[in-house]
DNA sequence: CTATTACCCTATAGATTTAATAGAGTAAAC
DNA sequence: GTTTACTCTATTAAATCTATAGGGTAATAG
């Protein structure tokens, strides 16, 4: 299940993809618009400020804008910044690995090579996706 | 994140499929070698059983045992049965579709579009395994 | 300089889901 | 008719997610 983190924070990035010559928008206009909770996207939009897409402006006029150009966004580090694992299972979690502890084995278990097939078609959608992809 | 209960459901799945001549095995003989919590994999095994993958034989030589051949059980039945929607969000779900309700509408939706890509890549993977390619 | 605007940060609480446990009940086999 | 092993309901503990509250701080305009 994708969480409402995600989803809003998806939703605010196209928002601001959107916007011409890329003007700083007050988190008040993105939550209304997005439908969204404004205290909840204010710590979702946090989070991706820190991890390097969009910036700030703060003061009369202010707001966050992307620093990035929506075609150079992709959707494996958005997903990873807000969801967490693109894996379904930490045992085959490229980023974020651990070990099974019920598992003694884990090139014999049957739901590690099932999720390392579902992990790389997953990892395939979003690689070949960007931000600019989801506007047009 | 895959939930445990489908993680013990393959095993267990799995356990059976390599049976000799498809005995039935008890479900603390499964628990025990599988690492399972025994009453946690009772209650999975037995909604196995009403959709139909398996059957029971009580009392003594009882135990669980597939009613399908390995190379018959699709993994998307699996996996619906026991996690319950492939999609990630439930307005691009085939089999358990609802509408967002923060979302006026799902055709303009950045969310949307990407989901309905990375449903159809889960589905390809699962459509595509059956318990006997988990077995070899 | 100062008032306003709007971002920044921490803490917390309610709701939901997941995972596991307990215990009594029932059907089948020998 | 006793043993074995599945069946079913209820409950609980833990974790996670979502949202809210409220004070703090930095930047800008005039």
């Amino acid at each position: 299940m994708l969480s409402k983190k995600t989803k809003y924070g998806i939703k605010a990035l196209t928002f601001l993809a959107g916007q011409v010559d890329n003007e700083p928008v007050q988190i008040a206009e993105i939550a209304k618009h997005e439908n969204i909770s404004q205290k909840f996207l204010e710590s979702i939009l946090l989070s991706m400020r820190r991890t390097g897409f969009l910036s700030s402006k703060k003061g009369k006029g202010g707001g966050y804008y992307l620093i990035k150009r929506p075609s150079e966004i992709q959707m494996t580090e958005v997903i990873r910044v807000l969801e967490g694992p693109i894996a379904m299972i930490p045992c085959v979690s490229l980023n974020f690995y651990e070990k099974c502890d019920d598992c003694p084995d884990e090139n014999k278990c049957s739901v590690h090579k099932l999720m390392i097939s579902v992990r790389d078609s997953a990892l395939q959608v979003y690689r070949n996706t960007t931000l600019d992809d989801l506007i047009s």
